[in-house]
RNA sequence: GCCUUGGUGGCGGAAUUGGUAGACGCGCUGGAUUCAAAAUCCAGUGUCUUCGGACGUGUGGGUUCGAUUCCCACCCAAGGUACCA
């Protein structure tokens, strides 16, 4: 009888989902486990094989701990909000909704194909009403939240609003926005109803602000970062421009602290801690403010001058100027402008120690004071500069280190302690986005500052204790003493910024400071399909709809593009506006702003909807509450949570943030949701390239004024070329490589430019572009199924004309040549046509054997490059696996008794108890890679034995069950039982089984072995030294020389010295 | 530039505390079976070799009786990048 996986494996699929097997209570006298991996966004291109690893790893590790008598919680969803699904909304105008769900069932279908333990009854998709009711609920949470600094955490907006009834804000410890003002709780108390909610807006855990986006008119969206390329949009190469926009923000500087403190009590991945902790950026420092002096006063400018005074409450802390930044922010922060000064500039840094070696200051180009403080005679260098600049990328910019680039400003500003006059420059090493956007530059204690102020011949004055700079900067800060440096002199690194800070405040101009790079989250997107904010407008202030009314649905919208006014999306809805008496939503034309008012048109970001995902599955049918409390008291926390290291710093802090929002406000009771992460490797595939030709004609004519005309003759046609024809080219320079065709072609080119007597000169230039081809249409040998490739018609039928010049040159009719791909490693994604589906591969070996196809590629943290070759090796390590089963499938009744009751030997019992030992062990290391490779020297050894043991081969089943769970199933059944294996317990491993009575030494002559001596375990040191001292091949290799040392490590090896 | 991870046969990889480098699988070679092929089974397979052995885990040093493993310096690749006042 053999092993027929389709058939098993749809048995037990079904199985499984009839008797809900998987099914997790949340009421049970076992532990719980709770396992997650992170949930797809179901894309078009179907799940690839990439995806699985993950699963396959958390989906043996659940079985597992199934095995170990724990009640597991192993469910899965989708996050099916998401641009794909609306770009191809734009494109075929079908609603997002149905692609989504369309995608959906084919993930499904795959993901079922794959056995995996998932409990489906709990089953989320961002995208649903009932899931993103609780999105919005939570983002109604946060905005009646503020951060109170003194508790050290959020609390309702009330408790805010009766601190400010009784004594104003001059006292609040808060987080909020740097412009706010200060007033007493008269102020407050007689301040209108919409000025109380602006105010409240400047506290709230969400928030309205202007954040400047990247704005591209032509396309009449914004764009990310890593869309645009050399200013201009990736896509059609339209220029982009920044522009403000009123947008929903996330105060999660609010909690940027604790989520550094946060890393220390989860066992995450060393890497991915770091990278977090980078993206927080904590620096211990100050803040200073440099006075900048005044040029324009000797003009007797005093309109602009008095102006300027006006604001300059604003300028003094908008260093950052760009958007809103993570410097601690509170009232007190506000340092108040001498009236004498139009302009001040606040700088962050890290060596308050060394403020009397500054020497300039560099602001970044995109400081918003460079305008205004430049001279008219800098005017044009500066101007050049800055443009200069915004070509360059902030990556471009902070990995060139070695070149050296700036302008002078003209302006100077003044020392706060000795008042000396500063030169201030602008500098492409200084950005915008860190801190204040400028620096007091010490180029005797900073290498960038010293490199800089050496390129400009700006003086470099050295203020520390016998060091010398001659070549380079001094930043050791332990080894560090001050001196010229008037009241500081003296001083190590510690004692000096103390004293400095102490002096800075004394007079007014800084303070010690913690500056943090984490920025506040931009939450709103001026998309169509995600969650809409459950927010109206009246007068201008946001108003949150009431609990009761969610979920506020996404409208129907005629298209899926902005307005032409350049309105989000859903500008395009008719039926989008709040009636406050009925509370539902009604068409836009019953606007009156008396009790119906318009709705708010973005929509939240990809992230939103998986920030709390992973409690919801802990009950996710619940509609009165996100989860009820005994759910979250039962299952507390994910125990481990297994997903891509691409997430380090977006889901996976955001997710952390409002976990720990989530506990601030006693909803849950870990203030961190994942005790234990672990990132799965990329699997990368394998692109095909064809090589298409270019030919160039060059003709030249020459006349008195030289080399005129020159003309391009390019050939048309698409040829590709055979991979070996193309090396062959390159390295020889013929064109006979190339193919009759081709070269007939030149020649013909040529003859022609020959006959033409008014060409003086001719050339022929060749390249090869490669073009990625869908590697489905490329076999193991790289040979090229050209057949097919011309039939494919997803881009248009673009090769059903192509010549293909095969490997021999010739032009491929039929069978007469081949054509060989290029192929390299890449991501593997549905752009770079690489993706491989496990569809077929499910098809011809099964699920049992991708599963243990995956896990056998490699370690799981690991990335690796996917290749089918190897897939039969495990799939015939299952066909071994059933064989030693099959006496059982005997139904000679007499000969079945005769195999049950077979005694295990000694030798498989060693078998079985090594491999539980080592099984074991791999699943709780996750290193389920080796454990594979140990099932097959179990299985190898067991059939050597001629093993017919049923109290072999059933516990054997169960250590197999995890990993190949259909096998399994079948094989346990066909051992006579009657319930799932899922549950049964996993073999007990005995040490008494492993004992051994000898063991070959090997026996080293200084560290190379020589030859092998059987002896028994339990000899001692000496007695191993003896015997092999006494050994003839011992004294063979000594050669009558005495050994200076012979080291014994019992059990271990013997090394003698000499 | 900086951070992180990695570099071992033709390929994927193993070696759990410093103790026989290359487990296991693929591929390849030879053989059995077969009319033949597929499948299956058996044997071999790091490199060089004068068949004694020598060399061998990115490179160069070091520690050690012994190093893929620990230390120092460097090279290369992949991923990330905000580095920093």
């Amino acid at each position: 009888m053999n092993y027929n996986f389709r058939e098993i494996e749809a048995k037990w699929q079904k199985y499984w989902a009839e008797h809900e097997t998987f099914k997790a209570s949340n009421h049970s006298d076992k532990p719980k486990f709770y396992a997650l991996s992170m949930f797809p966004y179901p894309s078009g291109a179907g799940l690839h094989v990439g995806h699985p690893l993950g699963y396959i790893a958390t989906d043996i590790y659940s079985r597992y701990k199934r095995h170990k008598g724990f009640n597991v919680l192993h469910p899965m969803g989708y996050d099916s909000f998401g641009l794909p699904a609306e770009q191809y909304a734009i494109q075929t105008g079908q609603h997002p909704a149905i692609t989504t769900e369309n995608n959906i069932k084919r993930y499904r279908e795959q993901l079922d194909q794959l056995g995996f333990s998932f409990d489906w009854s709990r089953e989320v998709r961002t995208s649903n009403p009932a899931y993103y009711k609780w999105t919005q609920w939570i983002f109604i949470q946060l905005f009646n939240s503020w951060y109170n600094k003194t508790s050290d955490k959020a609390e309702n907006i009330e408790t805010l609003v009766s601190i400010f009834e009784k004594e104003g804000n001059a006292n609040v410890q808060a987080a909020c926005d740097d412009d706010t003002p200060t007033f007493s709780a008269s102020d407050w108390n007689h301040f209108s109803a919409k000025e109380k909610q602006e105010i409240l807006l400047k506290y709230r855990l969400t928030y309205l602000a202007d954040t400047e986006v990247n704005w591209c008119p032509a396309l009449g969206t914004v764009l990310a970062n890593d869309e645009i390329v050399n200013g201009v949009s990736e896509r059609g190469g339209h220029p982009v421009i920044r522009k403000k926009m009123t947008q929903w923000s996330m105060r999660i500087t609010a909690y940027a602290q604790r989520l550094l403190d946060g890393l220390d009590k989860i066992d995450w991945p060393q890497p991915l801690k770091d990278s977090q902790t980078n993206w927080i950026g904590r620096s211990e420092g100050a803040s200073v403010t440099f006075n900048v002096l005044d040029a324009e006063r000797s003009r007797s400018d005093e309109g602009v001058i008095s102006s300027a005074v006006e604001k300059s409450q604003k300028d003094v802390i908008s260093g950052d100027g760009v958007t809103s930044s993570a410097v601690e922010k509170s009232q007190k922060d506000v340092i108040s402008t001498p009236l004498n000064h139009p302009y001040q500039i606040e700088v962050f840094t890290t060596r308050p120690d060394t403020i009397f070696g500054v020497s300039f200051m560099t602001l970044a180009p995109e400081h918003e004071l460079v305008a205004k403080i430049t001279t008219p005679e800098q005017k044009a260098e500066v101007e050049a500069y800055v443009e200069a600049t915004a070509k360059r990328s902030e990556r471009d910019r902070m990995a060139d280190v070695k070149t050296v680039s700036g302008a002078f400003t003209g302006a100077y500003a003044e020392h706060p302690f000795t008042k000396e006059p500063i030169p201030i420059w602008i500098g492409d090493y200084v950005l915008a986005s860190y801190g204040t956007g400028a620096v007091m530059a010490v180029p005797c204690g900073d290498q960038r500052d010293y490199d800089f102020a050496k390129h400009y011949n700006i003086d470099i004055p050295n203020i520390f204790e016998g060091v010398d700079i001659s070549e380079e900067a001094f930043a050791d800060k332990a080894a560090t003493i001050i001196a010229n440096s008037d009241f500081l002199n003296g001083l190590s690194y510690k004692e000096a910024t103390k004293k400095a800070i102490a002096e800075l405040e004394k007079i007014g101009q800084g303070k010690g400071k913690v500056n943090y790079r984490l920025r506040d989250a931009v939450f709103s997107r001026q998309r169509y399909w995600g969650e809409p904010f459950p927010v109206y407008y009246v007068d201008g202030m946001p108003q949150m709809i009431a609990l009761e009314h969610l979920p506020l649905e996404l409208p129907k919208v005629e298209k899926y593009l902005p307005t032409e006014t350049g309105e989000p999306p859903l500008g395009n809805a008719t039926h989008w506006a709040w009636n406050t008496e009925q509370c539902t939503v009604v068409n836009n034309q019953l606007i009156d702003y008396k009790t119906v008012f318009p709705l708010e048109l973005n929509t939240m970001p990809g992230w939103a909807g998986s920030s709390q995902y992973f409690n919801r599955y802990m009950d996710p049918r619940n509609n009165e509450a996100i989860f009820s409390k005994e759910a979250i008291d039962y299952w507390q926390d994910v125990d481990l949570y297994i997903g891509g290291s691409e997430h380090a710093t977006g889901h996976l802090l955001y997710s952390r943030f409002w976990q720990k929002f989530m506990f601030d406000m006693g909803y849950v009771s870990k203030d961190e949701y994942a005790k234990k992460l672990i990132n799965q490797g990329m699997i990368t595939g394998t692109s095909a390239f064809v090589y298409r030709v270019r030919v160039t004609f060059l003709s030249v004519r020459f006349n008195e004024a030289g080399r005129i005309s020159e003309q391009d003759n390019s050939f048309e046609e698409v040829v590709l070329v055979s991979k070996g024809r193309v090396e062959e080219h390159e390295r020889t320079k013929d064109f006979s490589f190339l193919g009759k065709r081709l070269a007939a072609y030149i020649e013909g080119e040529f003859n022609e430019l020959r006959q033409d007597q008014e060409i003086d000169d001719y050339e022929c230039s060749i390249d090869f572009n490669p073009i990625r081809v869908k590697v489905k249409y490329v076999n193991a040998s790289d040979e090229l199924d050209i057949d097919s490739l011309k039939k494919d018609d997803e881009f248009g039928n673009e090769y059903s004309n192509a010549i293909f010049i095969g490997e021999n040159g010739e032009e491929i009719y039929s069978s007469n040549d081949i054509y060989k791909v290029g192929r390299e490693v890449e991501k593997m994604s549905k752009s770079k046509l690489n993706v491989v589906n496990p569809d077929a591969i499910c098809e011809e070996y099964g699920a049992d054997s991708l599963r243990l196809y995956e896990m056998f590629l490699g370690p799981l943290e690991q990335s690796k490059p996917w290749n089918t070759a190897g897939i039969t090796g495990v799939s015939s390590f299952l066909k071994k696996l059933w064989k030693l089963y099959t006496p059982f499938f005997d139904t000679d009744a007499e000969r079945s008794r005769s195999v049950t009751e077979a005694e295990p030997t000694a030798d498989n019992l060693k078998t079985l108890h090594k491999t539980i030992k080592k099984v074991q062990e791999d699943i709780e290391h996750f290193s389920f890679n080796t454990s594979v490779s140990n099932f097959m020297i179990c299985v190898n050894e067991l059939t050597a034995q001629k093993c017919t043991s049923k109290s072999i081969l059933e516990p054997l089943a169960i250590l197999v069950s995890p990993y190949a769970p259909h096998i399994a199933e079948e094989l346990w059944e066909r051992l006579g039982h009657t319930e799932s294996i899922a549950e049964a317990p996993f073999p007990t491993f005995e040490a008494k089984y492993l004992v051994e009575s000898r063991k070959e030494y090997p026996i080293q002559f200084n560290g190379k072995v020589r030859f092998k001596l059987e002896l028994p375990t339990d000899m001692d040191s000496k007695a191993i030294e003896a015997a092999v001292l006494a050994h003839e091949k011992t004294q063979e290799q000594l050669q009558g020389r005495a050994p200076k040392k012979v080291i014994v490590v019992p059990g271990k090896i013997v090394n003698i010295v000499g």
